[in-house]
RNA sequence: GGCCUGAUGGCGGAGUGGUGACGCAACGGACUGCAAAUCCGUGAACCCGGGUUCGAUUCCCGGUCAGGCCUCCA
């Protein structure tokens, strides 16, 4: 029943004990919007939502409030809206739209709070008011700097030593600093870049401060659980952590610090400046989002991921088994009588394993392997014809299943799926023409139409009481 | 250079101080007009060298290799 986290703070496991178990919060960067997003940033979407997902079901859905971020202001956005001669709304509304629509089609459920940069400006500029007032940062040449000095505990999260990270830095550092390793909290703006007016002259956030001022707004520090991606611990947790804690919000800015590995694309790091991106908006054209969601849980999400073509392949033929039980249970069901009485509890430890193994730290593996034990329990109770327990092991597997964000679309649906009415009309007339064949024993004729079929990439399966079909490959 | 991860069968990938998950793939058999699915079954791994131990893939040390961070990338 208890779950337990790895946290980067005190690398250890520990048991989940939120501050207010009517109110468990949870934040994780989200994506900078001025493009279509790759792959790699759909890894903590979905590693997050499973997390969303399973403290839900705990401390129940009205009880976990879940902000996830969009940063809509930034030197990207703004030459990609320069370039295009519009203002940066128009971009990041639109690479927004498709990130969320991306986002869903993995199965990741819209987050409580969504905030964005560029709504949370009097927040930000307040906390940065904050900072100053409590000389933890200061104004130099129109920019305001956090002094990195004031806060102690300056590289505890990412366990770097202060010394090294001043001998380390391979970066020009900028006269006005009085530390190498003050962070920028505000900027001015260049002539022709979105500019916002502050105490301190005309100018644009830094990117640190964005987070943590939309934390405080959104959801209120101290938080429960703040995720990300692990190359996001230093610098940009770290420095959350110094304002949080130095802007007068306490010691605790996060109880709890979750960060998933890293996305290689080809044995190389992901990432839009190499060629290497695999868009999931492209991915969408050519599978399920369940099956790009499979394979990104396919390994423990604190785990490297090596994102390969075999990797998809092997997610969709796992699905495709899970999907088949539930399909062959479905039409057993339809032709068995009602089950009467009460359920037999076939699978009740089964699925109790998919928990136990989720509650560990998000053990996705383990889970998988816990889904497919129930599955065999339900291809079992298929092949005894026992109405009772295939009732209740579906059930379970569904469940199971449906917490994970799998096993949600109509099996019917997910093996035809790729077709469309035109080919279906044609599918059907095509069976119904090779049943006749087959009834009058005519296998040629038959087995010429499942050649025809192959051709329109469909496969006949013949079955007891008639034939079914599937898309054979994806486009 | 500093810090941090990881190294498991053909592939992906958990886990455990002692009888070697799970999935994908392969092979044999059953079933099927054929096929697919399904069922039964088979083969197949714990990077290297030390150490601790009755016993290590699992703990400790060293090495090698791979990856990450140290630069506003999830």
């Amino acid at each position: 029943m208890s779950l337990k986290l790895y946290d980067t703070m005190t690398r250890a496991k520990r048991e989940f004990v939120p501050a207010d178990p009517d109110r468990v919060t949870m934040y994780v960067c989200g994506p900078t919007v001025y493009n279509y997003a790759h792959i790699g940033n759909f890894r903590p979407v979905v590693v997050f939502d499973l997390l969303f997902r399973v403290l839900r079901r705990l401390y129940g859905e009205g009880h976990v409030l879940y902000a996830a971020n969009v940063t809509d202001v930034d030197d990207k956005i703004n030459r990609k809206a320069a370039d295009e001669g519009v203002p940066i709304s128009v971009v990041t509304d639109r690479y927004l739209e498709a990130y969320n629509a991306d986002a869903a089609a993995l199965g990741a459920l819209p987050p409580t709070f969504q905030p964005r940069a560029t709504q949370t400006m009097d927040a930000i500029i307040a906390m940065i008011g904050d900072l100053v007032r409590n000389n933890a940062a200061y104004a130099a040449e129109g920019h305001v700097l956090f002094a990195t000095e004031a806060f102690a505990d300056y590289g505890k999260l990412s366990g770097k030593p202060l010394d090294d990270l001043i001998a380390g830095a391979r970066v020009d550092v900028a006269p006005y600093k009085k530390d190498p390793r003050d962070f920028v909290l505000w900027k001015p703006s260049k002539p022709g870049e979105p500019v916002w007016e502050s105490p301190w002259g005309p100018g644009r956030p830094g990117w640190h401060i964005e987070c943590t001022a939309m934390i405080a707004q959104s959801l209120g520090l101290p938080i429960d659980i703040h995720g990300g991606g692990v190359d996001l611990v230093f610098p940009h947790h770290e420095n959350e952590l110094a304002q949080g804690v130095c802007s007068g919000h306490g010691r605790d800015y996060a109880h709890y610090w979750l960060h998933n590995g890293f996305l290689n694309m080809a044995d190389e790091k992901m990432s839009k400046s190499l060629g290497n991106v695999a868009l999931a908006h492209d991915l969408l054209k050519s599978w399920p989002g369940e099956v790009l969601r499979w394979a990104l849980l396919s390994g423990h999400y604190r785990q490297g991921l090596d994102w390969t073509d075999s990797l998809l392949d092997q997610a969709k033929s796992a699905l495709d088994r899970l999907y088949r039980v539930l399909d062959d249970s479905a039409r057993f069901l339809a032709g068995a009588p009602a089950p009467d009485g009460a359920q037999s509890p076939a699978g009740a430890a089964e699925h109790a394993e998919v928990e136990r193994a989720l509650h560990d730290d998000l053990n996705t593996p383990a889970a998988f392997a816990a889904l497919f034990q129930l599955a065999d329990k339900l291809r079992a109770a298929v092949m005894a014809r026992d109405a009772r327990a295939v009732a209740s092991s579906r059930g379970l597997l569904l469940d199971a299943a449906n917490l994970m964000g799998f096993l949600t679309a109509d099996p019917q649906a997910w093996f035809q799926s790729g077709a469309d009415d035109d080919l279906k009309a044609r599918v059907e007339d095509l069976i119904a023409a090779r049943q006749a064949a087959r009834a009058a024993k005519d296998w040629p004729e038959a087995d010429r139409i499942r050649a025809e079929l192959a051709a329109l990439n469909v496969e006949v399966m013949d079955g007891p009481n008639g034939a079914t079909w599937r898309v054979k490959e994806q486009a």
